[in-house]
DNA sequence: AAGATTGACAACCGCAGCGCC
DNA sequence: GGGCGCTGCGGTTGTCAATCT
């Protein structure tokens, strides 16, 4: 197929930015606003990538940035999120006011990772080190969690589904283990998990201990499950456009974002 | 003091998703 | 429905400073 370049790289600086090119950047998206990035080096006057001028503006120039070193309860909440969410970088970048997904990535190669590991846990399954190999592959296979049990019966041939197997989502089996091992791993952290398949109302699947409680509402899509419910990627049939509160309200509180759930400064960490 | 090694983080690269035509 | 372009994401690399030998 051949997509084009995403700049022309023969006149393209590239490395490092000088604060002229900086000072360019962020008076022309003052000026402009954000977007558009193909064409914004050029009227800008840069010779930058649009890319890299993305990159440079959403990574340091932002002015909603909290520059400087994270605070412990920051270091924890990250913890807690890449336990639940993975590598999803900029998911767990959501839920950490003024902070990147780059940046957030870098601090977990750097310091995360190695304070993990001084506690005996494995970084990437989040289960001690010395965890007998069945449990931790067991661990690991969680980290992949799919839409199995929501969707197969009604989407064997869906090749989307297929891909959301392979990347995220949650199964009810799995999903299962997942808050057991969360539980093990965490005893004393609620993030009030309530996750559901993407519009499968008609299947008792994917149910929470909160569902069980409530008698298993099921009707939002796997944005909403994970607290985007006002985000692009929201397609369930209760947040409509306009969105009126009862649709929103309806929406899970992944994360306790609106409940206060998930207030980690009030989180206890051993 | 100088070279080697390590750590931290900024930046790049390639790919996937999505919307538009 | 399919091609194309744009944007965003995650993995990787590059660079520089600090530390070690």
């Amino acid at each position: 197929m051949g997509r084009s370049p995403c700049c022309e790289k023969a006149h393209t600086n590239k490395g490092a930015w000088t604060k002229e090119e900086d000072d360019r950047l962020i008076a022309y998206i003052r000026a402009h606003g954000e977007g558009c990035w193909r064409s914004l080096p050029k009227a800008a006057g840069l010779l930058r990538c649009g890319k890299s001028c993305r990159l440079r503006w959403i990574n340091y120039l932002r002015p909603d940035l909290k520059r400087g070193n994270f605070t412990e309860e920051e270091d924890e909440l990250i913890i807690k999120l890449h336990s639940l969410l993975g590598n999803k970088w900029s998911l767990i970048a959501g839920r950490l006011p003024g902070r990147t997904d780059n940046e957030i990535k870098n601090y977990w190669n750097t310091h995360i990772r190695r304070k993990l590991l001084n506690r005996g846990i494995d970084p990437a399954t989040h289960r001690p080190l010395n965890e007998p190999a069945t449990a931790a592959a067991t661990a690991a296979d969680v980290t992949t969690i799919s839409f199995t049990c929501a969707t197969t019966a009604a989407n064997n041939n869906n090749n989307k589904e297929e891909k959301e197997k392979k990347t995220i989502g949650f199964a009810c089996k799995e999903e299962i283990l997942h808050r057991q091992v969360q539980e093990e791993r965490c005893p004393d952290l609620n993030l009030e998990l309530r996750i559901s398949p993407p519009s499968q109302s008609n299947q008792p699947v994917s149910i929470s201990n909160q569902q069980l409680k409530t008698g298993g509402r099921s009707e939002l899509c796997f944005a909403c499950s994970l607290g985007l419910q006002n985000s692009k990627d929201c397609s369930c049939s209760i947040n409509t456009i306009g969105g009126s509160s009862s649709a929103s309200s309806t929406c899970y509180d992944f994360l306790g974002l609106k409940s206060g759930v998930l207030d980690y400064r009030s989180l206890e960490m051993k």
